[in-house]
DNA sequence: ATAATTGTGTCAGTGACTGACACACGTCAA
DNA sequence: TTGACGTGTGTCAGTCACTGACACAATTAT
């Protein structure tokens, strides 16, 4: 695979940079207002070298955030067996004590949140998150994957998971999402009850 | 507002060209090889007007499936009071008797299924009819529209509707959804049941 | 009859993204 | 050491979605 180390190291060197730059750039003047061009010319590399790297400028963007879901998904299937919620909450945990969360995750949520127009691109993420949740609760309880009670779960959790992020970002001086997630999940347990109970108040 | 309606009723007939010949084109060659410039011209109009009646693309694809989502929230809110799920299936049944399914929704709903490009677009269709869905939730049952019970069963909604719609295009000698509707339904109603229990089976 | 409104055409852009070709620089075998 | 090879990058021309500005023609209001 890889026969020329230098090579290599140069390539990353370059993806890296371009990542700095651009959500530096990002964070400073809006996702909208900075082109491509730009954050390459930032870089010191061309703009047809920023699309080798990336296939659009949503994947640069979610760059940091795709490598964070697959490290958490490797978590979640290192989880010892038990409750869905609980295997979450310690992969969580793992995660955040192996790399915290920093100011970068947290400028990537502020730039989605405040364009307009990423808020479909954030459910295309959520939507492969969800796709890798459903996988992972399917293998874990040994169901097909397109199970209906695997799918509602996954998109419990993606729903939580985006509270959580929301809640994080909101109150900036919160250094933790654990607690965040904990609370969260309980709501969720407390969901499968306060369900019927809901739609037979209105009787 | 229509002072001039020789000039409206040609924006209609205009608007309606564009649609039509638009999804012709999709069916026929697939989204991603079809130009604006091609569809404009094939409805006898500049590429300029056809930006003057969709903002995108992606706007006159969902032009049809748009129309239909504002009826049928209004169909929503003409319901009687009752539980959630039976206005949504009453709602159904009362739009398919007023305005059919047509060849047309099967045809958009095959050329989404054909296009992974449109796997996000879909998402943020969805996402506009959940929070349609939470704010009528929301008002029928007297909470706040950002109340997590409320969040939840519209996200359950919109995923019964996904589910439904694909089966619907899945066998395509289905004349109703409503069975399908029902079906799908009646899963959430047990899916309030049947979650804690998924989640102690683990112990 | 005249002025305002409205739908459309024309034209010249911007910006994301791609294919094709060439070059420079490491790597590896002869 | 020399030459073949792979790989990251630059250059350039091009496609396509989408926009702003201006003009024209038909309809409608005064």
């Amino acid at each position: 695979m890889t026969e020329a180390p230098a090579a290599a190291a140069r390539r990353t060197e370059t993806r890296q940079r371009l990542v700095d730059v651009g959500l530096e750039l990002f964070a400073q003047r809006g996702y909208d207002e900075v082109t491509t061009a730009e954050i390459a010319a930032a870089a010191g590399v061309t703009q047809r070298t920023l699309f080798r790297h990336f296939a659009s400028k949503l994947d640069l963007l979610f760059a940091d955030a795709d490598q964070a879901t697959d490290d958490f998904t490797e978590l979640l299937y290192r989880q010892p067996p038990g409750p869905v919620t609980d295997a979450v909450l310690a992969a969580i945990a793992e995660q955040e004590q192996s790399m915290p969360l920093d100011e970068r995750a947290a400028v990537v949520a502020r730039i989605v949140n405040d364009t307009p127009s990423l808020e479909d691109a954030r459910r295309g993420y959520e939507r492969r998150f969800e796709q890798t949740l459903a996988e992972w609760i399917a293998q874990r309880h040994a169901v097909a994957p397109d199970n209906f009670d695997v799918r509602v779960l996954a998109a419990v959790l993606v729903a939580a998971r985006r509270a959580c992020v929301n809640e994080w970002q909101r109150s900036a001086g919160v250094a933790s999402v654990v607690p965040l997630a904990r609370r969260a999940l309980a709501a969720i347990d407390d969901e499968a009850l306060s369900f019927a109970p809901m739609e037979a108040s209105e009787h």
